[in-house]
DNA sequence: CACACTTTGTGAAATAATTCACAAGGTGTC
DNA sequence: GACACCTTGTGAATTATTTCACAAAGTGTG
């Protein structure tokens, strides 16, 4: 009954939400796999395979209604309850993050940040506390905070990450150029800008596709 | 000959490589593909099979190394000459990469950034100066940038990825949530943070790895 | 130099993901 | 309600990626 689902169908899954919230929001009824497929540039078999991992949400000869689908895939992706964040590190990647206002709509909420520097400890940084890092189990588990947004400086990441994970953080977003070493039961996720711009570099200069 | 190269290799090229620059900094000289690979969480078998696809940089019994590989990656990645950057949309996040430190180590330098209000433009941001839209075309081609960070708002996204592509950016790095049409020749990769937090949170819920 | 260890590079096998192709239903028109 | 046309959901085929397994070399010790 419970077939493994790609990683990749998940990743997709948050894409098509994207689209189909937007298109929601415009008032769109229904859609075919094929009309949803032209708008991601991907192809219509693809779509259905993704979503026939979780059900059948489509009807023959119409297709899918948008609210319903949207309604459901919130509730793969456990969008229905706001998920509270954290952001540890404030530098300007950190401060940009903490403000980015495309995490809010849906349903990510900045209840904390927290940083090592006194002039930002005590002080609203974009509306949001900023604590010290003796604060970090604390506020953590106070505020019952489950993702964490990860843009300390290289040397100290597996230190943050370990009292992070101690305070109860299930999901990191790491930013930090490190590989991350999290025990079992805790989810990290890369976001390497370097790497995306050497993968691109490597494009430039051959010309494949 | 030319065997096609998988993505995926291609992208852990670049963490390899990451890898490799930093021992080469601490001195390492040679180092086995068994070593490599714990250092990255990941199979010997892995990393061997990703570099050959390039060519025979190891030798048999010791292993790679360090100093030659690390400047064999730059070469394949094409990062030995360095690469000019421009951020285009000059918010938060813009601000924030623009002055990003990770970049310039790699050889990528910013060296232009756009921004529609008139506060910005003329001004020196982190020290490289802004400029008006009007003038993307001509600052592009006079310094002959190649890659584009973008960070525009949604609505124009589209229209700024077709004037920068006419100015002849080869390689965006998108982070505005919007799927990018782009002519052949040019690399397009999106940086989709909310996306991101989306697959953390149905890892989430379920607990499957 | 013989022998016991290492380690690479790579075909072949195993897994995983995508694409195909089509039966089973819907819709709409006359 | 018959007919022409859509669209979904899904096994099966195809294609891509990872892992295995091993020959061919290199190292080092006595």
């Amino acid at each position: 009954m419970k077939k493994k689902i790609p990683d990749k169908t998940v990743q997709r899954l948050s894409v098509y939400y994207r689209c189909l919230y937007f298109l929601s929001q415009q008032g769109t009824g229904e859609i075919s796999s094929k009309s949803l497929a032209d708008l991601l540039e991907m192809k219509p078999d693809q779509v259905r395979k993704d979503l026939s991992y979780f059900g059948k949400f489509g009807k023959r000869g119409s297709g899918y209604y948008v609210p319903d689908l949207v309604q459901q895939i919130a509730k793969i992706l456990g969008l229905e309850h706001g998920r509270k964040v954290a952001v540890v590190g404030m530098g300007n990647l950190g401060t940009a993050l903490a403000a980015y206002k495309g995490f809010e709509v849906l349903g990510f909420n900045v209840v904390a940040t927290f940083d090592v520097s006194p002039q930002k400890i005590g002080k609203k940084i974009r509306g949001v506390m900023c604590y010290g890092m003796k604060d970090l189990n604390k506020v953590i588990k106070e505020k019952n905070i489950e993702m964490a947004l990860l843009t300390v400086p290289p040397e100290v990441v597996q230190e943050v990450t370990s009292a992070i994970v101690a305070a109860g953080i299930k999901a990191i977003l790491n930013f930090s150029s490190v590989t991350l070493n999290v025990p079992k039961g805790v989810k990290a996720s890369d976001v390497d800008l370097a790497s995306e711009l050497k993968s691109l570099s490597y494009f430039m200069t051959t010309s494949n596709r």
